[in-house]
DNA sequence: TCTTAAATGTAAAAAATTAAAAAAATAGGA
DNA sequence: TCCTATTTTTTTAATTTTTTACATTTAAGA
């Protein structure tokens, strides 16, 4: 009856698992045992058993998993066998890269249309989306059944875009703005902070550096 | 003498400081308390003097921290002071969002190059760097000294050049294919996997649907 | 049909992370 | 100059996450 939640920790490995799933499937490959897959995916065997077993048993003892079976559950956890319709605002570079990326409607998610301010934008069309004037929003969001937003536009004007978004009744943000934005609590904000993987990155790499060169130094002492 | 390690969840909160810190900077804010801090960026004050003790002690008691002084040694920290030669692989719309993205180069990455395999973008210039033929990265990798690629082409092509990319030299790769690399343990690699954040964002979105419908049934019974 | 090896599901232990509390130091005002 | 508030640093405790271990189940071959 008890509602246990889960983890985000958990959440976050699904995709990986989903992503090798898929992979194994193209290969013809109908069943795996948690210890074939910890051997490619690089992680415990056990961790892939108790991740999976937080939302029930998927597998068979003596056998292992089906592969396709095990798929299309994970699908459904993390539901992207349901489809959704979305904006998005921000019709750049990484906007467009977006409205490019074939998985983003194999994953349900359907572009109803894209929005910006630059008047060379407006009025072209990116895969069959056309690109309407910011200023057109409020009036789009009433005239279609849109409920999720992604956000690819400077932090300067992200915040005050994002109000209108969740005014015009924008229940969830897919954020590529460098900035956190304040949503009622009943908006999901999901940020991609590509600053903050750069930086991630940078130490990796100079630590890796710094190292390497202890190591020089170490060896010519 | 021994060497600590950080934990991975450490890192990952620094560039979340170093953002709050420089807009704070930026408003001319001289100092501020971990709970000041902790308030803006809802984490808990402990985390953060927490994870500030793990690179020494920046704060004074009975003061707090200096701003612009933290902000610098997060810098360092991060190693975002230094600079670094890079190259983007593909020059579609996310390889140009990237090259279009002004702080890369406010956080040392110094963009050298950029390569495709398609026609019409080769030759093309985008933030005056040119967009060069993939297969003169060789010769330009033996011409320059470059270690970090940032790689923004499809995920059929990423192994194989990845592979490439490896044997000419480079030591970083910030991954942006939706596959995982195999390279050797001296090469750092960074993935940005946006089709997983797709999902985590689904799951979220979801799950957050799922939980007004329940509850809007309860009210209605 | 029986037996064995394989493999999951789950409970318990260990490790890691986060939060809370105590101790120490300093700023700033009386 | 002294005292008290404040705030960091450091230690301790609590929580969460991950790993280990094992009991149970099943597949598959003899």
């Amino acid at each position: 009856m008890e509602h246990k939640t889960i983890s985000k920790a958990v959440i976050s490995r699904l995709p990986r698992y989903y992503r090798y799933l898929g992979e194994l499937l193209e290969d013809g490959v109908e069943r795996i045992s948690s210890n074939d897959l910890s051997l490619r995916m690089k992680v415990t065997a056990s961790q892939i058993r108790q991740d999976l077993n937080n939302f029930g048993g998927f597998g068979q003892q003596g056998y292992g998993y089906n592969v396709k079976y095990l798929y299309t559950e994970i699908a459904k956890i993390l539901g992207i066998d349901r489809q959704h319709n979305v904006i998005i605002i921000g019709a750049g570079n990484l906007g467009q890269a977006i409205a490019n990326y074939a998985n983003f409607e194999k994953r349900g998610f359907i572009i109803r249309g894209m929005f910006d301010v630059n008047p060379q934008l407006i009025g072209q069309v990116v895969r069959g989306v056309k690109i309407m004037n910011l200023n057109e929003l409020e009036g789009f969001l009433k005239e279609h059944d849109v409920q999720i937003a992604a956000l690819t536009i400077p932090k300067t004007e992200a915040p005050a875009v994002a109000d209108r978004l969740v005014k015009a009744g924008i229940k969830a943000i897919w954020n590529f703005a460098h900035t956190d934005l304040v949503v009622p609590e009943d908006v999901v904000v999901e940020n991609v902070h590509l600053s903050e993987s750069l930086m991630r990155f940078s130490y990796r790499v100079c630590s890796m550096q710094d190292e390497e060169e202890k190591e020089k130094a170490k060896k010519e002492s």
